[in-house]
RNA sequence: CGGGGCGUAGCGCAGUCCGGUCAGCGCGCUUGAUUUGGGUUCAAGAGGUCCGGAGUUCAAAUCUCCGCGCCCCGACCA
């Protein structure tokens, strides 16, 4: 690892990312295999996550709560597709205080089975319904290869679980819901998602459908960054969630689930992330403005730190996070850079000449140098100034994003051509699709890339499938996907 | 689990082929100066059961055997 800084991206997109991760303390490995230690300055942006969504849950309607982290073996196999979709990846416990269990216990890997039998208990009548429940927790699967956030045995999460009375009813919350994650990263996070159905092949396992957000990572590759199930009644009939209705008649319920885990810390660095570090988005930055004093003498030390504790109570007072480096022992410049592999969205400076004109520098975090800076901005009004550019640096850093999505979506005519874009430029494809499952499996085989989704919004109308040639009006993206 | 690589100071590594002043380097850390508008410089210091075990040998980081662990590539996935 280079001592300083991180590596290219141009030079390998993954060690950049295990860079990024560690050297802007977002994380680090753990002793225990495929699990990490989220540290603070990455729990903080955890929370901030949590807070954005949390509220959206909210305001739709939903209440949290909290089921056990250990599930009865015997519940997993109660819906065939789903003990089938997370046997392999199950952590099983089958000691406890010294004594083998009369029957193993799973650690949960998702909670629509302990949740689906307990709402088989509460749920008697078409008054009780809808139960719009969330909850906030930590899942385990014990996954193959693992990646810092992205993909961890271990992963904190939130898990919505619902049901309803009716079919329409189910599917409209499984609708809303991808909507809040969409609305959340479009607005909080700045990353344009894409929303969409995911193919039979890709969808939950025991999902009817599953709705999901695509985001688009700098190389090129996509991330499913949540995800909206339709359940229907499979699990209801598996856990016998079963209601009357108003003509007294027996029915069971239809359910939707849907997930959005620390993955999406993931998808924020390898979106806004830059060859600096990380570049974080103000709405979620656990520190939006740094403010570095600057001086050379020690007579100069006095009024620079004067300026810099009553520029920090400005902005404090105005709501914004804020922090004042003024650590003794290292130089300016060292902390430029450290500040931006940490990705903080705006730097202050403040230095002898600014205290003479009673004004400070601003440095945006998106744009290298002094194109970036902004020089003699007054002291009075510093806090409006301050809240203005961190609206500005959120608009930007998610026009920036969408910029690249869309130069990096391509159309293709045929399977060559497919090839071609995956080989070279690779992002995403958006074609015309009418192919089978087998189809799908077999272009998976050969080129890695997957439907990440049937795009809601999709105003090509009907043309031609790159692969079968056959007439439809579906479109897919495919790309290569974390 | 299949294929590759690796385990020596907090981190990154050299040394291993050809056993013997090999316990070393860079960064980081501590102390003191110096410097501070883009990662200052210098000096002095602290820090290691060389992954574990067994064996060969006068002598093992180095050779042999057996373990353990980690990383990368594949099948699986929020």
């Amino acid at each position: 690892m280079a001592e300083k800084g991180v590596t290219p991206r141009s030079e390998d997109y993954s060690r950049w990312y295990t860079d990024v991760v560690q050297k802007a303390e977002l994380a680090d490995y753990s002793p225990v295999k495929g699990c990490m230690v989220i540290r603070p300055y990455g729990y903080t942006l955890w929370e901030n996550i949590q807070a954005a969504l949390d509220r959206r849950f909210k305001e739709t309607g939903h209440v949290n709560a909290y089921f056990p982290l250990f599930i009865p073996l015997s519940f997993l196999q109660k819906e065939a597709e789903h003990v089938e979709g997370f046997a392999p990846q199950l952590a099983v416990v089958t000691h406890g205080g010294g004594e083998k269990l009369e029957e193993p216990l799973v650690v949960r890997p998702t909670s629509e089975t302990i949740i689906g039998h307990m709402y088989s208990q509460w749920i008697r009548s078409y008054r009780d319904l809808p139960v719009l429940i969330n909850q906030w927790a930590n899942v385990v699967r014990w996954e193959m290869r693992t990646r810092l956030f992205l993909r961890t045995t271990e992963f904190l999460w939130q898990e919505g679980h619902t049901a309803h009375a009716t079919q329409a009813e189910a599917e409209e919350e499984t609708l809303r819901m991808v909507g809040v994650y969409a609305d959340f990263a479009i607005n909080e996070a700045a990353i344009p998602v894409i929303q969409g159905k995911k193919s039979d092949r890709e969808k939950f396992a025991g999902a009817v459908y599953s709705t999901t957000i695509e985001a688009m990572m700098g190389n090129g590759w996509a991330l499913q960054s949540g995800t909206s199930h339709f359940l229907g009644q499979n699990f209801a009939r598996a856990f016998d969630i079963k209601f009357l209705n108003q003509n007294n008649e027996m029915e069971y319920a239809w359910t939707t689930s849907w997930g959005l885990s620390t993955r999406m810390v993931g998808a924020i660095i390898m979106t806004h992330g830059d060859d600096q570090g990380l570049v974080l988005p103000p709405r979620l930055a656990p520190i939006q403005v740094v403010i570095v004093p600057i001086w050379r003498k020690d007579t100069e030390k006095m009024p620079v730190l004067a300026l810099a504790h009553q520029v920090t109570a400005a902005l404090k007072a105005a709501g914004i996070r804020v922090k004042l480096d003024d650590r003794d022992e290292v130089s300016a410049g060292y902390k430029f850079n450290d500040w931006e592999m940490r990705g903080v969205p705006l730097r202050i400076e403040i230095g002898p000449r600014d205290v003479e004109q009673n004004a400070v520098v601003f440095a945006r975090r998106d744009m290298p140098g002094k194109e970036g800076k902004t020089f003699g901005v007054p002291v009075e009004g510093v806090a409006r100034a301050a809240n203005d550019m961190l609206v500005t640096l959120q608009a930007a850093l998610l026009q920036r994003a969408t910029a690249f999505r869309d130069a990096n979506t391509r159309a293709v005519r045929n399977y060559d051509e497919f090839k071609q874009v995956l080989d070279g430029p690779g992002g995403f494809i958006r074609v015309h699709w009418a192919g089978s499952d087998e189809d799908e499996d077999r272009i998976k085989d050969e080129t890695k890339a997957t439907i990440r989704c049937y795009p809601f919004d999709a105003p090509e109308g009907e043309g031609i499938c790159f692969y079968t040639g056959k007439r439809t009006d579906r479109v897919a993206i495919f790309a290569r996907a974390y």
